[in-house]
DNA sequence: TCCTTGTTGATGCAATTGCATCTATATGGA
DNA sequence: TCCATATAGATGCAATTGCATCAACAAGGA
């Protein structure tokens, strides 16, 4: 039987976390619409399509990466697709599945959307907590994870 | 001129933080849908709400509390007027609003939801880290508050 | 009083999301 | 081969959200 009723000191720590990070985006939301840039989620999918390079992604291998349901992968990527910042390739090996590669111009957002992404994080992160002090907080959030980190 | 780029000790915690708040609330939803319960942005009303006694609040005091916009908490309080969890009452001094009351069958609803939620986040909390280290989290956390925390 | 401006809350409409389901292909066993 | 089951991705429909705007009242000055 798991313990059922909360600590005091959990109950501070998941409120605190609940309205901080949903302020956090929500800052960072504004400041892209404010820019005329696409939403958070359009950066996560180029950031990881970047990271994999040529050889691209299956959608389904985006589903955990960027914690959106399958059905949200598949609109998500089909606008991106229809605003040429992604491609599809049928894949050879598989009839049914697609390679999702990114585009020249979808890199080309992807910094776009940086330069004012990672100026909200500087903002936000470094002007608040040292190195040290992020160092602890990423470790500590890290443990919450699941599964949970190592470090 | 502020700084614009983020050091990697920030982009690692933010990365974290997001990743950590989206898994923790999906799991939280899933487990109140699983039980036929409403959302989580239903207890946060519901929770401020019953604080808020028998004076109730306005609805404009509830925007900032919950982080919902005002049509958010407009529609979100019709809902919830429906389901019999508030109630409208007319304010006498001011013609344009309204003061909303939590019933009693609001906080039967509240209790359920708790029944849930609190044993989300005991397992979520409590079951990975120690009360300091909760301490700690909840302090760190604070200080990327806005405006930030002085504990 | 009348007019302008600000505040409170609701709502029409478009975009997005959630849920359930569907199509198409793959896989493995009888 | 044939069939049952599993997987990849898309989509119809309903619910929710975002945006812009609206109506109603308040407040204050001319």
């Amino acid at each position: 039987m798991t313990k059922t009723s909360p600590s005091p000191e959990a109950i501070a720590a998941w409120a605190r976390l609940m309205r901080v990070s949903r302020q956090l985006v929500e800052r960072t939301e504004d400041a892209l619409k404010a820019k005329g840039l696409p939403p958070l989620a359009w950066y996560d999918v180029l950031h990881e399509l970047a990271e994999a390079g040529e050889g691209g992604l299956r959608p389904f291998e985006l589903i955990d990466r960027v914690l959106l349901a399958q059905y949200g992968v598949s609109r998500l990527l089909a606008r991106m697709e229809a605003d040429g910042l992604v491609e599809k390739l049928p894949v050879s090996d598989d009839g049914r599945g697609q390679t999702v590669r990114i585009t020249a111009s979808g890199r080309e957002m992807r910094r776009r959307i940086w330069a004012v992404y990672g100026a909200c994080i500087a903002d936000r992160m470094d002007g608040r907590l040292s190195a040290q002090d992020l160092k602890t907080l990423a470790g500590l959030l890290g443990r919450l994870r699941h599964p949970p980190a190592s470090d």
